[in-house]
RNA sequence: GCCGGAGUGGCGGAAUGGCAGACGCGCCGGACUCAAAAUCCGGUAGGGGCAACUCUGUGUGGGUUCAACUCCCACCUCCGGCACCA
């Protein structure tokens, strides 16, 4: 009795297997396999999965049934990032209540992904949100208080005046508040917590080399995101004034081309220094200043605008005094928020010093050629020689020696008390507080009279009784929140109302999965011991800066205060690409549905629409397939088979529905192929067998080189592509094509799980497909009587020939003499690899 | 501007020094059908030739090698990241 293919009734019928016989669960708390830690970057819950989880968690699965097959211990978790300002948002437009809003919307997730046959161990499952979660959020921070990588400063927000609130970069349109289209966003600075990353950004860069399981171009982007550079710390006294301006530069050896100072506009030292007459001037300087947006502000090709303060410094190392200006261009968060400028050398100054007629030095020219301020039209950045260097003359600026004058100069400095060498970062301290209600408490209490006491009773619970309707952080309307007693007095404090930053959540999920019920720790060293560091990572690629390095950064200090025992979280990691698809453009309505479109035109408006940029998936850009309707046609077997199949997981894929329909062609050839194998009487062994076999081992082979070498899933699915083909072309009923249905079968385990698991059982095989041993091939079957080898004559290819592959060069010389027309009896030279090829220069 | 990655049929892609285009999609032809869909079989880089065959071809130009998509040098284009970081 064969069957048709019915993936929707095949695959609950095997999620009820699998769920019934709790496998993954057993697959992943036996201690007596070594174990293998397969995750995934939790999803934020938005209600549906898209296509970018799809591809991820697919990716994932299929490596952590590919090594359960291998008998080892798999941990595979999946969880929720489940705070954040969708859940807060829907709350303010008045649709549910944020806690209830985001578990009805994980629930969702939780049924799609069961729905994909993902085989996660539903055990150590965690949502951010609960108490019992972020509870070990609040715990660390007391605990990174007490080591000073917790503090607290002044930083700027996005102000809505409207909204009497702050808002997140994402709420900030074009400079105006996302709710208010009208009403520009201000700049206010208020006080709040950071993280001290810049205390561990030196072992952040170093490690980087160790991490030998991670792509290159993550650890680049991590490389320059810390941004290490080499440079000193140089102090110029101001005249006539007790004041002393710090200075960062990596260019040290252009001290004596100094011409002037610039400090940035937040420098706190601005207006100690402004000449009383100037004070007017600056104030309407900065307010141009702050009434621009950051991104304008940081616009390279806007002209450098500046004020000076009517006040000099003197460079020690002259003894000279020049001007000191606020400059636009100067940041207050990189280095100390003042430069020594140096026009004839950066070119930031020399723009600046051309737009304020300030002097242009140069101190180092080209070996063959002395500069002229006259003719300069860019500032001179190479090497050279030094001149009107005082004794630093003739000097090369920078060499690879310390005896240059760079190393000269700061050595000088140091020795006069200056300055000093400094190895400075662009990396900066985390800032970790959010104005929201949908978040972590920061677990501390103001107290009129102790100041800042950390909280004694953990959690801090997130009060319910909030008003979103009001404005201002919804956390504040609570009475009975805010109100409290201090820890340390008793006397009545006020409590923090500032919560976490969502990014702190995901810098130590993955140690909670190993422990997710722990209700007297984060987590029980031994457990996360066994099972961390993560074996394979797997995740967006938009996350190779602040997530990844923020969990870098907590897995260090964790370490550091001894939970832990290893230094880096994920020994190897992948990043998938992006999920993409053709849009079509309206020159009126923008971005529309493909069913808008008719004739290349626009059914709205009946202008040409553009078709074919290839962009990715994306709500806004109309271009989005629903995992779920894939689901519906063609089941969720063939929406991983097609994922995978079409492109290798770390470039982009480009979905087609013509393609999925391929994919869906050959999981129907697999059923059927069974169907026909169980219907049909077993014949005895024939002469095709050894071929068929062959090609069996052959397939294992390279199924399972592709897979655990490099995720090539593509590459493996086209083999099991050809060994099916292999298999109908042999068309016969052996115990050879019986044993190479049921290769293939393993082999397809991991990647459509459902069918194979289905068919497994068809077959009347024991124990379940998802705890079978992966097959292991057989060096015997592979070895071939005669191969064919490409004949070549000055590198040109003049026939093949058919030859055992250990024939000796007389012996395939002969053959070869036969298959090709040339005379080939004199070659000037014979060049044979064994059974791959010949090649003759004649 | 700086850093990283990629350029191969009509399309997704394969081959990491050894027969370029595996596998799939699409397309063309055939079988089945009254017909269509589905399915099955065959073909499918381009040029020339009735044909055996032959020439050209992996972004462009050069080089190394018996042999280059693959290695080296220069350039072009696209994608991603960073971008007044002193």
């Amino acid at each position: 009795m064969s069957s048709k293919y019915e993936p929707q009734k095949i695959e609950l019928e095997i999620q009820k297997l699998w769920s019934d016989s709790k496998v993954f669960e057993r697959a992943s708390s036996d201690k007596t396999k070594k174990s293998f830690y397969c995750l995934e970057m939790f999803p934020y819950p938005s209600g549906k999965l898209h296509m970018g989880h799809v591809r991820n968690y697919t990716i994932g699965d299929a490596v952590a049934r590919f090594q359960r097959m291998h008998g080892r211990h798999v941990i595979y978790p999946m969880g929720f990032d489940s705070f954040g300002l969708p859940a807060e948002n829907a709350a303010i437009q008045g649709k549910a209540h944020p806690k209830k809003w985001t578990f009805a919307r994980i629930d969702e997730m939780i049924f799609q992904m069961k729905r994909m046959g993902f085989s996660y161990d539903w055990n150590r499952n965690l949502a951010t949100c609960t108490p019992e979660y972020y509870r070990w959020n609040q715990w660390f921070f007391l605990k990174f208080m007490e080591q000073g990588l917790a503090y607290r400063k002044g930083a700027p927000v996005n102000w809505c005046p409207k909204c009497n609130t702050v808002l997140a970069n994402e709420q900030v349109h074009d400079g105006r508040c996302w709710r208010h289209e009208d009403t520009p966003v201000e700049q206010k600075t208020l006080e709040q917590w950071f993280l001290k990353t810049t205390a561990y950004a030196e072992r952040l860069i170093k490690n980087l080399d160790k991490l030998e399981g991670w792509p290159e171009n993550v650890k680049e982007m991590q490389r320059h995101w810390i941004g290490r550079s080499q440079g000193s710390i140089l102090r110029f006294p101001v005249e006539n004034n007790s004041t002393v301006i710090e200075t960062f530069t990596t260019r040290p050896d252009t001290v004596y081309g100094i011409t002037y100072l610039v400090l940035a506009p937040e420098h706190p030292l601005v207006d100690k220094l402004v000449d009383e007459e100037r004070k007017n001037g600056l104030e309407e300087f900065r307010r141009e200043v702050y009434s621009r947006t950051s991104e304008e502000r940081t616009d390279e090709s806007r002209p450098k605008n500046g004020y000076a303060l009517g006040r000099n410094f003197i460079n020690p190392f002259t003894g000279k005094t020049h001007p000191i200006y606020v400059a636009d261009y100067v940041l207050m968060d990189y280095g100390t928020g003042a430069v020594m400028a140096v026009p004839a050398h950066d070119q930031r100054d020399f723009e600046f010093a051309r737009r304020h007629g300030l002097p242009i030095k140069p101190v180092i020219h080209p070996r063959d050629l002395i500069l002229s301020v006259d003719t300069m039209t860019t500032a001179y950045v190479e090497d050279g020689i030094m001149r009107d260097s005082g004794r630093f003359d003739n000097l090369p600026n920078r060499d690879s020696s310390e005896n240059d004058a760079w190393h000269g100069i700061v050595q000088l400095a140091k020795e006069n008390g200056w300055g000093d060498f400094h190895i400075q970062y662009r990396l900066r301290d985390w800032l970790i507080s959010r104005q929201r209600y949908w978040g972590t408490p920061i677990p501390v209490v103001y107290c009129d009279s102790c100041g800042i006491v950390p909280a004694k009773e953990l959690p801090v619970i997130l009060p319910d009784d909030v008003r979103f309707d009001v404005g201002g952080n919804p956390l504040a309307s609570s009475e009975k929140f805010v109100n409290t007693l201090c820890p340390s007095c008793g006397k009545p404090a006020k409590r923090e109302t500032d919560t976490m930053d969502t990014f702190v959540d995901s810098s130590w999920y993955f140690m909670r999965y190993c422990d997710n019920k722990n209700s007297n720790a984060p987590f029980d060293p031994e457990k996360v011991r066994s099972s961390m560091p993560v074996d394979q990572y797997i995740g967006g690629v938009e996350h190779a800066c602040m997530h990844l390095i923020y969990a870098r950064f907590f897995t260090m200090v964790l370490h550091d205060m001894g939970l832990i025992e290893c230094e880096e979280p994920f020994t190897n990691l992948l990043t998938q690409g992006m999920v993409c698809l053709e849009t079509y453009r309206c020159p009126k309505d923008d971005w529309i549905l493909p069913s808008e479109c008719s004739d290349g035109k626009c059914v709205k408006c009946g202008s040409k629409v553009t078709i074919g940029a290839i962009e990715k998936m994306s709500k806004s850009k109309k271009n989005t397939v629903d995992p779920g309707e894939i689901i519906n046609k063609y089941g969720a077997d063939t929406a991983r088979t097609f994922i995978l199949f079409a492109s290798p997981p770390e470039k982009e894929l480009l979905w087609s529905d013509q393609a999925v329909e391929g994919s869906y062609r050959f999981l129907r050839r697999v059923h059927d192929l069974v169907e026909e194998k169980i219907s049909s009487r077993v014949e005895p062994p024939n002469s095709l067998d050894k071929d068929l076999l062959r090609k069996t081992h052959e397939t294992i082979l390279k199924v399972t080189k592709d897979i655990s070498e490099k995720f090539q899933f593509n590459t493996a699915i086209a083999a099991l592509m050809e060994l099916l083909n292999s298999i109908q072309e042999h068309g016969k009923n052996t115990a050879v094509s019986i044993e190479a249905v049921e290769m293939l079968l393993r082999c397809l385990a991991p990647i459509a799980p459902h069918l194979a698991e289905h068919a497994w059982k068809r077959l009347g095989k024991n124990g379940l497909l998802a705890e079978a041993a992966w097959p292991e091939y057989d060096a015997k079957a592979l070895i071939v009587d005669t191969v064919e080898i490409p004949v070549q004559i000055n590198g040109k290819l003049r026939g093949t020939i058919s030859v055992s592959p250990s024939a000796s060069e007389a012996e395939v010389l002969s053959a070869a003499a036969k298959a090709v027309k040339q005379d080939i009896s004199k070659p000037k030279k014979v060049i044979y690899k064994q059974g791959k090829i010949l090649n003759l220069v004649v």
